[in-house]
DNA sequence: GACTTTTAAATGTCTGACAAATGAATTCTT
DNA sequence: AAGAATTCATTTGTCAGACATTTAAAAGTC
């Protein structure tokens, strides 16, 4: 583990990616301890505090987790899917508000990967599974409900479809691009009418997958995609006239 | 922007958390500056040593740039997409790494998401994209071709498939998933006729690219993760057994 | 043997210092 | 006066040393 002295990036970051790369490469396995600060201050030649930002970048993406006392130190960290899940959806939604990604952009990717897990699920999903999406559609019938709290009821219906392909790699990967949206989700006002399309086509959803029916599934959530697009489209038009008036 | 003096977490973790949590909210927008380490360091009252760990964390997630001299500073970052592409990438592969997680749950996750995206590129793929896909294949029939060589040809070609729906939310979704494989599909050997299955595969896919038929891919992917999934099966057994003996 | 105390090792934090970079302001040169 | 060179202030990067805090092992006590 060396870093190029010729370089002219920051020693903390140099020292974090050498570690960065080890850990990768397999050279340091999960749970195994690396050498205590001073120690590596004095493998690369650096002062303590330079190494301990590089500590800190890493731990930062969950790559290593720090104990104090003795027989304490960083430690390389299994990165847990809670973790993944966390970075993953902290990352999408930065990207989503940052780079004005349309609305229609960002609902297209979602409605997309969300008709890749409707087959896994309609085959796999559980009695849970299903119990969560018919608990998710009842709460979003609930008269009194805010806009926030349906848009996240809307999230937590559409999460227990995708867990219902039960494959964490695809739950992980949809994490982000559901979760993400939902501040932009949030943008719009909920009238009862729309309120009442939506939880129709929830049902509609949720009956193909205890049907068994994929492919119904992957074209009710189409038609949720279309519904929602369009929904978007009238609420910012109506947000556009009030404000030239 | 205030920590909690009674939590117990690091201090640097708070003073971290707090930042992010003004980046996510849009209190701090792209490429305003924050104030300096000494200003900050005054204003949560801690030690500049502190405040400098906490933006080294907030740097290892591409969420601020720091300059050097005057007028430089630390200033909220746009998230770009090729840094998400590479934080999504790292996320993946470590996660794939030290979870063991199956070839086969890895492999059904990334057909699955290739799947959704299809449809979109048969329909709007450039003639850009279908060229990069046949250049690639053709690279994958050249007989001095290494195994490596190959795997990273193979990430190309669906790369560009991927590209080609012209989304750049799923393009970055997709980059996990695939890339995230390659350490798995490096693993493989792959024989002149498996290659030559694989190509055949390849060919008739992005013969259905190019002819606008996005169910006719989705077929070609079905049959190319079967065969995927076959191969490495019969890679490990293979392994098993010359272990065994 | 069970409980308490001590101790050593490690991270967490603070202080103060200097180096290096960098853009603005100033001074010098022509 | 215009341009070039220099100075200067500000800010991050790095270092050294100190002390606080935590923690588990080791030693001591009953």
């Amino acid at each position: 583990m060396k870093i190029d002295p010729k370089s002219s990036a920051d020693l903390s970051a140099q020292i974090a990616k050498a570690i960065r790369d080890s850990i990768i490469a397999g050279d340091l396995i999960v749970d195994e301890r690396l050498p205590s600060e001073a120690e590596l201050a004095e493998q690369f030649d650096v002062s303590r505090s330079t190494v301990r930002e590089a500590l800190k970048r890493l731990a930062a993406q969950s790559l290593i987790r720090t104990q104090r006392g003795a027989f304490g130190g960083a430690f390389v960290n299994r990165l847990s899917y809670p973790d993944a899940y966390g970075q993953q959806i902290t990352t999408s939604t930065l990207l989503l508000s940052m780079n004005d990604v349309s609305f229609d952009t960002a609902c297209e990717a979602r409605y997309a990967l969300e008709r890749s897990c409707a087959p896994l699920s309609a085959e796999r999903r559980t009695a849970d599974h299903l119990a969560t999406m018919r608990a998710e559609i009842f709460r979003q019938q609930q008269p009194g409900l805010t806009d926030e709290a349906f848009c996240a009821s809307d999230v937590a219906f559409h999460r227990a479809l995708v867990d219902g392909a039960d494959n964490p790699v695809l739950s992980y990967q949809l994490a982000g691009a559901v979760e993400a949206m939902q501040p932009l989700m949030n943008m719009i006002t909920f009238t009862a009418r729309s309120r009442e399309a939506i939880v129709a086509l929830h049902t509609r959803i949720a009956d193909a997958i205890e049907a068994g029916e994929g492919s119904d599934a992957c074209e009710g959530l189409s038609q949720l995609e279309r519904y929602t697009v369009e929904l978007a489209r009238s609420v910012m038009a109506k947000r556009a006239s009030r404000e030239a008036s």
